[in-house]
DNA sequence: TTTCTTAGCGTATTTTTTACGCTAAGTTTG
DNA sequence: CAAACTTAGCGTAAAAAATACGCTAAGAAA
């Protein structure tokens, strides 16, 4: 029954930067392209192995996380990427069973620099073709997970700078979704839901008219939730 | 880094009887209650362990399935649990990770004897106080996945007989997510949806009208998935 | 000064949801 | 055997939400 295997995570790292969506990998050996992770420790829980993954990667301990699912195929890691692991983590491991997550981060110059240091880097989640294991797999579930949650909660702040525009908004629906936005009916649905609050500020230096920033009120937010108690509550296309 | 653990799967199996939502579970010595599951064996992935203790418990082999969460809590199991996992299964282990799933079958007869040969048992979910270990939380947090998932996807149809009413449907949606149903526009709904198709024969023996029985036809319900691409596709409140 | 781009308001139409009246078809009760 | 009771199932009107789209405004660039 028992077999002399260890238990990883590994993150799936999305940012913004206003115009696709991107994820944070990392070069092994200076080649194969692999998402950031790391075994599980003794008297650590697997979320706050993930955590600490991502503040190792990030400099952020704040960060939106949340379980993607289990991959488990005793072939996933192969021989040499087992060798890998076996050196690097000092292990005698046969299998790697591992838990994957997804995290939004904020893209400022603060995560941008601190990802410099690593031998990590940003990459548009369109044009990543190939990585080590199963990553790929990882990735792709990662995407349909985030493009089902961006619609059912409000988490596509968590890729937004604090103050952002109705504009970058609809871009980043646009972008995670890959849908047509009407501007005019995009920005009557968000004004009216009552917890997007304009700032008072607005863009500088645009080649157009400038928009106005708004913030998401998060407790206005939990306030409506729990007023809306929705009865038409069945829609199986969602 | 690397622990003497254990991996193994846990799984909610939920019925409906028409009245209430039940919950497969099994009395450990004559006494606990815990869900089922099983530690995993080499060259086993961990849905395929999970499908394996489903068939053990029920005799079903084509069982709706669906991955949960990890359970990692080094804590998670105490001391005398331990004991008892390492002495029925034959193992040395100091910590064992759980991953959850939720199930959901049908109760017909062949399913009812079949756990009566077992040492399990269905027990109405709301009369459910304690359960070994973490279970109860495993519990938890199966009951608010399913409500979500009831109302996302129309897996109500794997709780209830092939042939259903409309006013079964409802009580099994009454039951699990706890709403008032108008009978009339919950019809209109069902009825218009286009993929819950009558079947031409009615209920017998009831002290009342007869209702009608449907079937719910997946092969439309694909069909009907590919023709809507919601536009209005934002909806936080769900 | 004209052109270009996006912001942002408004309005009319269509679709969906909700509320609720009413008849129908059976069983149970007196 | 009729009256009472229960759920089935159709219909209609009002309210709310989603959609389509016209139009002006504010700035930079040409």
């Amino acid at each position: 029954m028992q077999t002399n295997h260890s238990i990883s995570v590994d993150c799936v790292v999305f940012g913004f930067d206003g115009r696709s969506l991107k994820c944070l990998l990392i070069k092994r050996n200076g080649q194969d392209l692999k998402l950031p992770g790391s075994l599980i420790s003794d008297e650590e829980d697997i979320p706050s192995a993930a955590y600490r993954v991502l503040e190792e990667m990030t400099g952020l301990k704040d960060i939106f996380l949340k379980e993607l699912s289990v991959f488990s195929d005793p072939s996933r890691v192969g021989d040499k990427d087992l060798e890998w692991i076996n050196h690097f983590y000092g292990v005698h491991t046969t299998r790697v069973v591992t838990v994957a997550y997804y995290a939004l981060v904020k893209l400022d110059n603060k995560i941008m620099s601190h990802i410099r240091e690593k031998e990590a880097f940003w990459k548009e989640v369109d044009s990543i073709s190939a990585l080590a294991m199963d990553h790929k797999d990882i990735l792709n579930k990662a995407l349909s997970m985030l493009s089902r949650d961006m619609t059912h909660s409000p988490i596509a702040f968590e890729l937004l700078p604090r103050k952002f525009t109705i504009r970058e908004l609809a871009d980043l629906y646009k972008a995670v979704l890959g849908v047509e936005i009407d501007n005019r009916n995009f920005r009557k649905k968000i004004i009216g839901c009552g917890y997007i609050v304009p700032t008072g500020e607005k863009e500088k230096g645009v080649a157009h008219k400038p928009a106005a920033y708004y913030i998401f009120d998060k407790h206005r937010y939990k306030r409506e939730e729990k007023k809306i108690r929705k009865l038409n509550f069945i829609n199986w296309n969602e």
